[in-house]
DNA sequence: CGTACAATGTGCGACACCGTACAGATGAAC
DNA sequence: GTTCATCTGTACGGTGTCGCACATTGTACG
């Protein structure tokens, strides 16, 4: 896969200013972006924020005990490090490559230049990170209340609408690992959909072959952060 | 009890510098904030900011069949609102009195031109969300891995946190609404706390007998936040 | 090819929590 | 003091998920 794909396929990058675009531009670095690569480990200083391109990375956080849990995931629609600008320099969550792709990435102290011009910049980054927070929000709740069925039709179509096309590289039990269920959950969650015919897959290949229906047999929480994705950053998840 | 408490009661208020102290004070209008006031509905544009000075306030998520699950709680650590300054102006979720009290409001629009100084305002406020974010991220970890137990544990010592003495004015069925579970849960967990020699209570008042107690019997995620807290709002809950 | 390993399917007991139903206990109002 | 509403305790079947054990299938690679 080609790594030096256009940096405006990010919907952020995308969205700068001319006059921020031309600054940037140059300091912007293309990345291979490897299935697993922890993009930044809990509580330790990024060096970096992180545009994916094509890659998808997962926001999670994980306990004493190893167990772990998705907390948001962060496609071309938006950046991996917030915590930088926010202030606080660390958060305590890891960012894990789930989809292997390519992004760009630029220096954390440009970043922060940059955000403290306290101009557009400022502000379209901070409604992504209220983005963000409609997405942990989200989760938190669908952790509560709703069935790993649910969950797995809303990962799923999240996963989706950061990629092309209709397949994700994945297997059950990375799924499971994100997620934080049990391997054996997503099994009978998957094989539940594939006989309801809407999705096919094999070893590690997932193929979505009915996105309404999967739509309809997700919870709603899918549905409320796509539409605040829509209304707090225009073009967010269209392709 | 009397409305007129020192608005510098609230920590973000405290930590102002003088200048904008003294230009927010004429503006800052003290309220009651009684127990199940909404501050602000789902998707409903907020016309003021609040501060808690002794009340509590629980931000949930109101899923469509009427259940819920709180995602965080804002006491006088903090401010109910960010979504305002983060561009958004609006947010899926409500925001209810937990523990009656007062506070201090600000007229949306006064907030939004401060923050837009960008000045020391701004990034105290910042720093507030990215604490926020912490505490919702944990919410999503707890409510997917631990028992009823270690969250009713981890709920109380939040609360606390936010409160004078030792003593909460709160029935096991509000408990259980604002953490998403069965009051029968509730009642359980609270049998064996009170049990374990940990809490006394009876009719909707709760009191904290061993607060080291509860807190080892906690899971993680009360440190966890507690820390990020500490870390990011210097003198965020001491008393 | 055939072997090794990864990925998926299946069965089952354990367990936490739910929802329902109802019973006692407490406190406020009259 | 009696009444009534609210709060709390208890019992029990139903359900979803876990954790374990193991069978099966596909794929890579010698």
């Amino acid at each position: 896969m080609s790594i030096a794909l256009d940096p405006k396929k990010n919907h952020l990058l995308a969205a700068l200013p001319e006059a921020e675009w031309q600054r940037w531009r140059p300091q912007l670095e293309p990345v291979e972006m490897p299935l697993g690569e922890v993009l930044s480990e809990s509580d330790r200083i990024l060096d970096h924020v992180y545009f994916p391109l094509t890659a998808i990375v997962s926001l999670l956080y994980v306990m004493e005990d190893g167990a772990s849990a998705e907390i948001a995931v962060v496609g071309n629609e938006g950046v991996v490090g917030v915590s930088l600008f926010m202030g606080g320099e660390t958060t305590p969550s890891r960012a894990v490559v789930q989809s292997a792709g390519v992004g760009v990435r630029l220096k954390a102290q440009v970043m922060m230049d940059e955000f403290h011009r306290a101009g557009p910049v400022m502000h379209l980054l901070l409604r992504y990170t209220q983005a963000l927070i409609t997405q942990m929000v989200q989760t938190a709740a669908c952790n509560r209340h709703h069935s790993l069925d649910q969950q797995l039709c809303r990962w799923l179509l999240l996963s989706l609408d950061r990629l092309e096309g209709r397949d994700l590289v994945m297997t059950q039990e990375l799924i499971a690992n994100l997620l934080g269920v049990s391997r054996e959950g997503v099994t009978e969650a998957a094989l539940a959909l594939q006989e309801a015919g809407l999705i096919r897959y094999a070893q590690g290949q997932i193929t979505v072959l009915d996105r309404p229906g999967l739509e309809q047999r997700s919870c709603e929480c899918y549905a409320v952060v796509k539409k605040e994705c829509d209304r707090l950053l225009p073009n967010s998840l269209a392709m």
